[in-house]
DNA sequence: TTACATGCAAACTGTTTGCAAATAT
DNA sequence: ATATTTGCAAACAGTTTGCATGTAA
């Protein structure tokens, strides 16, 4: 679930990995999300949004409704394969990199890029407030182009 | 517009500073922006959504259409006396503070803590990429209760 | 067979916009 | 007088939902 590297197995074919991935989260093997599922974890990590990746089925000639790209993106998330990223006020963003790690965002373009997780240190959490623990710390580095 | 309400011309008892903010601002000292303003500026630092202000606004007996809360939060923002935050991926948080600070977000909740300026310290973080600068780090500590 | 998944459209939430009426300067 | 601001409702974007149809086990 960390990384799925290689994408092979020829080109008409379902990677045997997704079909594995989802029967561990207990979801039926279907067209749509076999094909979702190769779009999101068949190639490194993705940043996509519901309409992107909708966009990119679409165009790999793949049936699938937007609503069942929302429901599956949720489904995965619930199953633990995605992250939900809140980084801008809009639109979400669901990144398939579970691993501890933090962002660039190019407000521009709405565009993300992974930061290593060993790369930045956060210090000076202070203790939070009775009864609640910290379930994740987000750090988000907003880019402008230079000019500003 | 069907208001009927005294017009508070000149002389205003209930905040100078607010005046002279829009003053400042170059936006016009009307009553809907004084009613705002004094709920965002009258009393340290707030974290709202425009529902929250708007709801406020009509508590304190003020007539306020939610979208002038809207252009009134973005002119706000615009001149400076306000930062918008993006904690989650619906609703749009708007920040007094404008110093440089961190948060606490309750996720039960929506609700949002400061972190002050000089707690946390980000240390590590990338070099942008060619033509890009850092415009803003936003470090959002998230917590759920202990139990989960 | 039957429980689950999909697609469509309609509903929904949060936000923005067009325009006539109202207000500030 | 004139430029700006307001309120309303309608438009809008992104997301969720209800339900009939389709599909995996």
């Amino acid at each position: 679930m960390t990384y799925i590297g290689s994408r092979n197995h020829g080109d008409d074919k379902a990677s045997p990995s997704i079909s594995e991935l989802l029967r561990k989260a207990s979801l039926r093997p279907t067209r749509q999300r076999l094909a979702l599922g190769a779009l999101l974890f068949g190639s490194g990590d993705r940043h996509v949004t519901a309409e992107l990746l909708h966009a990119e089925a679409v165009a790999a000639g793949q049936h699938v409704s937007l609503a069942t790209v929302y429901n599956t993106l949720h489904q995965f998330k619930r199953a633990g394969l995605l992250r939900e990223l809140a980084i801008n006020g809009s639109k979400a963003y669901f990144d398939t990199n579970m691993s501890n790690h933090n962002h660039f965002f190019i407000e521009s373009k709405g565009e993300l890029h992974d930061i290593p997780g060993d790369a930045i240190k956060v210090d000076g959490v202070p203790a939070p407030p009775e009864g609640m623990r910290i379930s994740h710390i987000d750090v988000v580095v907003r880019l402008v182009t230079e000019k500003g």
